[in-house]
DNA sequence: ACAAGTATTTTACGCGCGTAAAGTTTAGCC
DNA sequence: GGCTAAACTTTACGCGCGTAAAATACTTGT
C-alpha cells in the first residue's frame, strides 16, 4: 500500500491504466474480464488500496450481491449456528450476507421485512417466527424479494422450503425408545411457537399407532420463546400431578426437554437409561447444548450443514435466473444417543 | 396505501405538496422540520407507502446512520444477548445497527472491520477476539472509525472501553464462597481466548491473599471457543488426578463450569451445597443457560443491560461531537445464588 | 497475414439523494 | 401591524458508480 488513498474509480482507473467501466465490470465479476487485465486489475489493487463505494455501487444497479439471513431468535444457538453456516455459503458464493433476528417478536420480524426491502436484497434466506408471523406480512414480502424459507414452512410461500424432516425426526426417535425401553409419552407446549412442533406431535401419534402402542401428550401451558422455563414449569407440575404416563418422555424439542431434566433434578428425579434412573428424556434438534446436559441429552439432529447449503444454493439458482416450481426440500435428521433415554 | 408505489423522492415530494429538501430534511431528522410540516409529510407517508433509497442516501452523506455490532462469537447466547441489547439501544436512537460476528476467527474479525469501513459506519460498537485479535488491524480500525470497546479490553483503544468490573465480579464470589465454605480453587483455561481471563485469576490470587487462604489455579489444555468441552475434558483430567485441592471450585467462566458440571456428571460426583455433595462448582457470567444447570449454577452475573446502555451512549455521544479523554467503564456484577455452590 | 470475434476504451447519460445559496413565506412576539 | 428569526422553496450542482452504444484494440484460428 503506497498509503495515498484513491478517491474513487475514476481515480483507481487511471492509476492502474485501465479504462473505468472495465475496472467496474471487474468489480462485478472478475471472470468477465481478459486474465491479462484481470491481473493489472489485482497487482494495482493492492498497491493502491482502493475499495468501491458500497453506496455508489448498489444504488444505480438492478440487483445487488446483498443476501438477507433472518432467523426467530438469534440467542438461540440453534438458530445461530444455521446463521453461521448461511453466512459463510453467502460470502463463499461472493454475496455479501447481513444478519437479522426477530427476537421472537412478530412485529419485529415485520419490521426486519421492512429493512430487508429497503436493503434491495438479491436474494433473502428467512425462518419465520411461524404461528405469530405476520402471514399477509410474509407473502407480501416473499411476492416482493426472491426468499427462500427454512427451517419452519408456512403455507407454500416463497421460492422454496427447506428445513428438516419432522416426521422422519420424531417416527425415528420414537422407534428407538420404543425399542429399547417403554413406549414414550411426547411432551409438548399446548401452543408451540413453530409450526414443526404440530408435525412432531402427529408424527408421534402416528409412530405410536403403527408400533400398537397408546400415545400420550402432556401439552403444557406457556407462551413465548423461554422454552427452557416452561419445560422446567410444566414438568414440575406434570411430575407433581402423575401426567407422565411411562417411564419415557420424548420430548417435542431440545430446549423444552433440557428445562425439564432441570426440573427433574429439582425433584430428586434421576433421569437415564441406567439400572436405577426413573425416568428417560429425550429431545429433538441436536441443540449445541445438548451434549452438556446432566445426563447428555438423546436427541435427534437437524443436518445442519446439508440444511443450509441446500438452502443457500436454492437461492443462488434462483438469483441466478433458474426457475423452478415451488418446492419443499425436508432432510433427515441423525439420532444421537447420549445417556438421558 | 394507495397502491401507487413512489419512485423517489422528486415524486413524494409533489405529491405532499413539500419541496424535496425538505423531504430530505425530515428525513434525517424529523425534528428539523414545523411541526405543522411534519404531519402533512407523516399524512403523506401513511397513504403513499415512499421509503427513501439507502444508497443514494448514504452516498453522498458525510455521515451515515449505520451502527456495527461486532461480537467475538454469536453462537455464544452470553454475546448473542448482548448484541440483541446493543441492537435495541440503536434502534431506539434512530440509528442503523448491523450485526457481524468474529465467530472467534481472527481472520475474520479482520475481514468484518473491512467490510465495516466500507458500510461508512456513524460508529462501532465492538468486542474483540481478545488474546488472538490482529492488535494492528484493531488500532488502524479504531483510528478510522469512532469505535467503543466492549467487553474485553484491548490496549488503550477506541474512544473508551465499557464492561464488567472482572476484579470486583470474582473478588466478590471468592468472598462468597469463602464466607459459606471451604475456600476456592480457581478453574480456568491456561491459554484463554479473553484477557478478562487473567484479570479474574489475578483478582482471585489477590482475594485468596487477602482472606488469608492459599490460592491453587488449575489450568487445563484446550485451544479455541468450545468452553465447555474444555472444561469438560480438563475436568475430567484434573478430577482423576486429583488436582482439587478443595471441594470448591470456582471456574473462570460458566461455560468452563457448564463443562466441568458435565465432568462431575459423568464421575457420578455429586455437585452442590447439600450435606452428601462432593463438591461445590461456581461460575462467573451469569450465561442464560446457567439456570438450567444441574445443579443450576451459581455464578455472578454482567449487568447486562447497563453494559450494553452505557456502551451505546457512549457511542452516541461521541457520534454528537462530545470529544471526551479515552475513558474505562467497569460495572459492578452481581451474585446470584443458586444450588451449586 | 487476414478475417472474425471478443475485449476494451471512449463517450455520455442517468440514478436518487445531499447540500449549499439565495430568495420567499411563515410563525412568534411586542 | 410590523418586526425578526426560523422555516421553507427554488435552483443548481455534485456524489461515485452502472450502463449503454459506438469506436477501437486485441486475440484466435487458419
Amino acid at each position: 500500500m503506497t498509503g495515498s488513498k484513491i478517491r474513487n474509480m475514476e481515480e483507481f482507473a487511471s492509476l492502474s491504466g485501465i479504462s473505468r467501466p472495465t475496472i467496474s465490470k471487474y468489480f462485478n465479476n472478475p471472470n468477465s474480464v481478459r486474465s491479462s487485465t484481470r491481473n493489472k486489475i489485482e497487482a494495482a489493487l493492492e498497491r493502491l488500496e482502493y475499495r468501491p463505494n458500497i453506496y455508489a455501487m448498489n444504488q444505480n444497479r438492478k440487483l445487488t450481491k446483498n443476501v438477507g439471513v433472518v432467523v426467530p431468535l438469534l440467542s438461540d444457538p440453534y438458530f445461530a449456528e444455521i446463521a453461521r453456516n448461511l453466512e459463510q455459503h453467502c460470502l463463499a458464493a461472493g454475496y455479501r450476507p447481513t444478519l437479522f433476528s426477530s427476537h421472537g417478536d412478530p412485529a419485529l420480524e415485520v419490521e426486519v421485512m421492512d429493512t430487508l426491502r429497503s436493503l434491495k436484497p438479491a436474494g433473502v434466506l428467512l425462518a419465520p417466527l411461524g404461528r405469530a408471523s405476520d402471514r399477509a406480512a410474509l407473502k407480501k414480502f416473499c411476492d416482493d424479494v426472491p426468499t427462500i424459507i427454512f427451517d419452519s414452512s408456512v403455507d407454500e410461500i416463497g421460492l422454496a422450503f427447506v428445513g428438516s424432516d419432522n416426521f422422519q425426526f420424531t417416527a425415528h426417535i420414537t422407534d428407538y425408545l420404543c425399542r429399547t425401553g417403554e413406549p414414550p409419552c411426547f411432551f409438548e407446549m399446548k401452543t408451540p411457537a413453530n409450526p414443526n412442533a404440530h408435525r412432531r406431535r402427529q408424527s408421534y401419534l402416528n409412530a405410536m399407532e403403527t408400533f400398537g402402542y397408546t400415545p400420550h401428550v402432556i401439552s403444557v401451558d406457556g407462551e413465548g420463546w423461554g422454552f427452557e422455563e416452561i419445560g422446567r414449569l410444566g414438568g414440575h407440575e406434570a411430575l407433581e400431578q402423575g401426567r407422565f404416563s411411562t417411564n419415557t418422555i420424548l420430548c417435542s424439542n431440545d430446549r423444552l426437554a433440557i428445562g425439564l431434566l432441570t426440573a427433574c433434578f429439582e425433584k430428586n428425579i434421576r433421569v437415564g437409561r441406567c439400572e436405577d434412573c426413573a425416568i428417560r428424556v429425550a429431545g429433538q434438534d441436536g441443540h449445541p447444548h445438548s451434549r452438556y446436559t446432566c445426563p447428555p441429552l438423546t436427541t435427534i439432529s437437524h443436518a445442519y450443514n446439508a440444511v443450509s447449503q441446500t438452502a443457500a444454493e436454492a437461492l443462488f439458482a434462483a438469483i441466478g435466473g433458474q426457475v423452478s416450481p415451488w418446492k419443499s426440500t425436508r432432510l433427515e435428521g441423525k439420532l444421537i444417543l447420549r445417556d438421558s433415554a
